[in-house]
DNA sequence: CACTAAAGTTTCAAGCTTGAAACTATTCCC
DNA sequence: GGGAATAGTTTCAAGCTTGAAACTTTAGTG
């Protein structure tokens, strides 16, 4: 639907949007072996736990899917495995019957602690280029570019 | 391996790192839709077939791999599919007959060309905010962080 | 109250992705 | 030349991911 790219930013922007990526699935790629050598587990389980650990009041199945920008069916079937795995527990909600409260078990919380600062510290050392000033400009960059994001 | 994270710019390089996880995830998560619904294809094979565009020398398996950063396992999936519907060719090479020559076939390169200004207007939309400066400093900050990938 | 629309979750088929193992071809080194 | 190590590719099992369809429950409307 959109014309013909007449903006003279278009050709960078499509660079950017490139390394944007390049970047990104270096560093998941990074974290993904780490958690896999170091703690057996994988990036879209220790997402999962990590947004169970915010919000530890628990979360809907869709709500978490939101945070995750993952689709329902995704999120059913890695809070299955957790669920299996003990780390998860499905409470059905008394007040709506549709939905299901996930929450983090006691098990849950101290495998992610195990593995939180861990993960923490394999960020900072892969970012660890940027200094304050870039990071305070690359947030600003990102909430602009999401600002657009219809 | 790594000590506990006495970095004061830890917490920020996490909360960066998450954010950037963000825009990128629905970045990715538009560009797929828009290659479903207007051309019924998918973003790995989008990929494929942007790096042979790219390099239209043809590439190996091994540097399509490395320069989409998936695994050669996947690369292999993907550039079958392709194949099988005449997008894509392998030729054996003569100087060295443990590697093949991977290259767009006539009929890919014209559903490549159909697809890519689209593609590329869709991202200058999606990162339409973002100004001449911002993509500058954008692009010195992931330079920046990338130096770092051990 | 019945009907309809909407929301929440799961199921399903198809495709993507990884890392390890297997296989083939090449290169190196004695 | 004969191994041994290395490089390129594919195969494989397991898990991830999507989007659509089905199912259940709730809310809204007449």
């Amino acid at each position: 639907m959109t014309a013909a790219p007449l903006d003279p930013l278009s050709k960078r922007r499509l660079k950017a949007w490139i390394r944007l990526l390049s970047v990104t699935r270096q560093t998941e790629s990074r974290l993904r072996e780490r958690l896999r050598v170091e703690h057996g587990t994988t990036l879209p389980r220790f997402d999962v736990m990590a947004a169970l650990w915010r919000f530890h009041d628990g979360l809907t199945m869709s709500e978490l899917s939101r945070a995750l920008l993952v689709s329902n069916g995704n999120a059913t079937v890695i809070v299955d495995r957790l669920e299996r795995e003990g780390l998860v527990r499905r409470t059905p909600m008394e007040s709506d019957r549709r939905t299901v409260q996930v929450k983090l078990t006691a098990q849950g919380k101290q495998m992610f602690d195990s593995m939180a600062m861990d993960h923490e510290s394999e960020v900072n050392r892969l970012l660890g280029n940027l200094d304050a000033q870039d990071l305070e400009q690359l947030r600003a960059i990102l909430l602009k570019a999401n600002a657009q994001e219809t």
